[in-house]
DNA sequence: CACAGCCAACTTGGCAACAAGTTATGCTCA
DNA sequence: TGAGCATAACTTGTTGCCAAGTTGGCTGTG
């Protein structure tokens, strides 16, 4: 018991307990090294990586204190239901904005994936979401523009994709397969969410298919914040 | 761009861009310092981070150096196949080697989702994957020893879960829920698994029922290093 | 010329001293 | 007595210097 890490992992432990509570003052960089017997350089580290989790939050001359985590909202990952409405079946105080609509430069993989070709432009669609007025999921649409011709017009208007779709008479779905993986938050990323850096997020890679004419839609990423959600698999 | 964040998202996308490979020693500290206009102290930081984060490693007197990153493997999760199949059956060097059997002490979560009581014991199974022989996955089971009365003998010798079922007449399976979530490795999971501390795990957490009887069988959790695979959802 | 050894110029690693911000206490003065 | 200000004792934030490790070139010697 000498490295940062090993006091991160005991300060965690210590707040997942409930030794610690939201707001309460944690003990200062020297009472740390005091108790652990490390310099203080080391207490600070592991004070600015669990700053960086997200568990802590400093004041100069004051203290470090611990950060009120977020609620665990339960995800049920399936393609049928939209988003929002999942979100609002389940009571939650959920707000979308659509952030930006802007065309793309030419990339091999989304316009293999939604089968077209380089002549066609592609454009994605960005929309926030938000729980409680908290930043917590960010959808990224990619359309292409032979399939929907005021894309570049409207995108920036749509609210609902589900509807925009049945807008253009594509009214039944398949959803392709999806792909999850972890990642950090880039810069970008990090100032939609309003997150400290070492907050991982879970990428869902997904497509939505015409059901009638097995079309490609929409190629789909949505970045989801790791620590507001569980995420149930059925 | 001053921040040592913004320096670590700027290195991460030169590295992913291919304008620094595998082992390429990366510009010194001081010159990262030079270029970007920032203290030392700065520059150090994010080379810090990025070690964390297994993207780089350093050595004293020589410099930084891109670390090998792991292969994506893609994982199917779905609670039919056992995991030692799927791996087997996609050609991989699979290992898989039993850890520990213990008995936990009382815990309110797992001794419900058993359907057991304070009186039974419960052992926890630890088993862990590995590809290439690189540790990548840590399987804990908990079994109760009132369904599995052996358990505290043969546990250590278990290879196949659904093997053990068999052998104790059980025979088709229904899985439970699984639930999804993100976490940090504690101290043990770092040493288990051979890595530094911000490679963020994926948790499965789900469990195995008889399909006859509608017995709770096992309660599962999966510690999958986030790094070396992709989830492919169906 | 060939080679061994030394030294200088880099690298990363670590730390101590100082700077800046906050608060509480106690002193001064009306 | 009470209000206000100075100060001291904390807090976290920053910086610069030196130690330790590695390399490569230069120099002296056979």
């Amino acid at each position: 018991m000498s490295h940062d890490l090993d006091i991160v992992d005991k300060l965690i432990s210590l707040m997942s307990s409930g030794k610690y509570n939201a707001h309460d003052r944690l003990p200062s960089e020297n009472e740390i090294a005091d108790t652990y017997e490390v310099p203080r350089i080391t207490a600070r580290k592991a004070y600015e990586r669990l700053e960086e989790m997200g568990y802590i939050y400093k004041k100069q001359g004051k203290g470090s204190y611990v950060k009120d985590r977020y609620q665990q909202i339960e995800l049920v990952l399936t393609g049928d239901v939209s988003f929002s409405q999942k979100m609002i079946e389940k009571g939650y105080d959920f707000q979308s904005k659509t952030i930006f609509c802007q065309e793309i430069k030419y990339n091999k993989k989304i316009y293999n994936y939604l089968e077209t070709t380089k002549e066609d432009k592609i454009f994605k669609v960005g929309r926030l979401r938000y729980i409680d007025r908290q930043p917590i999921a960010l959808h990224v649409s990619y359309l292409a523009k032979s399939v929907f011709e005021d894309i570049d017009d409207v995108g920036r208007d749509i609210t609902s994709m589900f509807q925009y779709y049945h807008s253009k008479g594509y009214t039944q779905f398949d959803s392709k397969p999806s792909v999850l993986s972890v990642s950090f938050p880039t810069a970008s990323q990090r100032t939609l969410f309003n997150c400290p850096h070492l907050i991982p997020l879970l990428v869902l890679e997904s497509g939505c298919m015409d059901k009638k004419t097995g079309k490609v839609l929409e190629y789909l990423k949505i970045y989801y914040r790791s620590d507001c959600f569980s995420y149930v698999l059925c």
